[in-house]
DNA sequence: ACAAAAGTGTTCGTCTTACACCCATGC
DNA sequence: GCATGGGTGTAAGACGAACACTTTTGT
């Protein structure tokens, strides 16, 4: 076998959490400071006995957070990710409850939980089809893609405009075009030229990239693995519920509706308790009903395939 | 930052192909010959621009063979995993068209196409309930989960046996419990114990748990991205069609429903020739519709909830 | 003629979606 | 009382599963 120089390797981790209705990331602060960094370290090839194990050990040093849901979610390994050497990192997605994500409860070195929309402010159609869609990506996409066939396809069906629908999954490929078309700031800054639009939050390295991998890993998984309950305590009300769905998918749903498929679906059952001070009638409290799994080879919650 | 050793890091490839209705697997001959091995090799940090490209070269230079469709599968770093060393391990899926398969196309290092469900007995379903189910596994789990709630649970939901569904994505899954039980010959090789029962054709280190791993991740794909076509001739029969996905799914389709399904689907459109030869009447040829992917944000053949 | 495979029609039940409407609390 | 959010009923429609049945070849 041919053996080349060795290839650094490490971890990163996408925590997310949400609170007040927003996706929240834990980001720390990167080398140079100017801008936030995914929490991230290095294997210990004696001391752990999985990557799993070592991607918890190294948020519980940095960030002082133990960690509940985990699950890989990309390597990256291409060159110039990193433009002091060669790096393969090994990406994690983690989900922890509002309670972890307290304003406060940032631990060391400049932990911190930002909004995830900041970094992706396209991606939140929640109050409405973002403006920028309309005003910057719009315009620059439709430029790019003039009269060659390919690119018309590929920005149809990642951003939903020639008769396509926006799908909520494709984050990544949305970022990544996006990137293609000098629009993030992170393409001036990679190929050292000096920087043009720069749509959404930046982040070190090729770390945003990993949040897209992530934010539209958990947003597919959300209609075929029963993940949003990782993000809520144990018992919750049905629109609570709802508002997280929501939060994460960037859309709103039909609440009737919602309610039935959670429901009829077998997903929750009652607590018998209720909640109270919710603006108005008080809400019943339901929990997960772990037993789902049993009865449903894919039990998730399904976003609607059309806007509400 | 702490500091270890440092990680060897390596790429794996689990190329498939579909030939006779039946899934095949290319392998090498492993170091030590006795069984058979996925084709691997290192990174070069200074040639490889991307993992991708790398596993291309190294797939060209060990098995002659240009790969066409290519997704990253998993990461595999636990320790352990290699007697020998402390190893990372990158595996990637490619799928290649028949043509590529064919019984003489294997290349240097006794290169070779082995039979899929040889490694998995149990997860083929076409012709029948798979004997070993009933013969061994079920015997074995029930033993091992009595009186353990936790675990009839997990046997139930990966195997379909306590009123729970045969779910044919959860491979892996099954494969790790089989491992776990001791049912597979990795486990004792890995304990360097005298083995037992040895469900299924054995390979190198974990690399039938990355076929394992690849084989459930094609089976869930299929559904909702256009792959089986990756395994096809530009034109094809409908029956062709489904005889690739129900030697991947691992179970038989109802015929007239999957007809209508891919063609109310438009993922396919008719060419206008037709099949002769194809022992009854003539079938029309049929190529894949790209502009599916505009119209449809998840298209794939959907396999059936229940069995046929 | 008959076997074998291709291909069509129709029915039935379930799941999705949308619309309309009633209920219980705080202020 | 009325605004706010919680919660229910029901009907139209899409979709998948199952059944029966016709068509076209090779032998």
């Amino acid at each position: 076998m041919t053996r080349g120089r060795p290839v650094k390797v490490r971890l990163n981790a996408v925590i997310l959490a949400v609170r007040d209705e927003r996706p929240l990331l834990l980001t720390v602060a990167a080398g140079d400071g100017a801008v936030d960094a995914l929490p991230a370290g290095v294997l210990d090839a004696d001391g752990d006995r999985t990557l799993e194990l070592a991607l918890r050990r190294l948020v519980r040093e940095q960030a002082g957070l133990e960690l509940g849901y985990v699950e890989q979610l990309y390597t990256f390994g291409d060159r110039g990710r990193d433009p002091r050497e060669r790096v393969l990192s090994v990406a994690y997605l983690a989900l922890v409850g509002e309670g972890c994500a307290a304003p406060a409860a940032a631990g060391a070195r400049g932990a911190a939980w930002r909004d995830g929309y900041a970094l992706f402010p396209w991606e939140d159609w929640r109050e409405a089809r973002p403006a920028a869609l309309d005003r910057v990506i719009g315009p620059a996409l439709r430029d790019w893609a003039s009269s060659v066939a390919e690119r018309q396809e590929r920005v149809a069906i990642n951003f939903g405009l020639g008769g396509s629908r926006w799908d909520p999954t494709r984050v990544l490929e949305r970022y990544e075009l996006l990137y293609e078309l000098g629009l993030v700031a992170e393409r001036a800054r990679d190929r050292q030229e000096r920087s043009g639009t720069a749509l959404g939050q930046a982040m070190a390295l090729d770390h945003r990239r990993m949040v897209a991998t992530a934010l539209g890993r958990i947003r597919g998984k959300l209609s075929y693995r029963p993940v949003v309950f990782e993000l809520l305590p144990e018992a919750f009300t049905l629109s609570r519920l709802q508002r997280v769905v929501e939060a994460l998918a960037g859309m709103r749903l039909h609440t009737p509706n919602f309610r039935r498929l959670i429901e009829r679906g077998g997903l929750v059952e009652r607590t018998g308790a209720m909640a109270t001070h919710t603006g108005g009638r008080p809400a019943e409290l339901y929990g997960f009903r772990r037993e789902v799994l049993r009865e449903r080879p894919a039990p998730g919650v399904g976003l609607p395939r059309s806007a509400p």
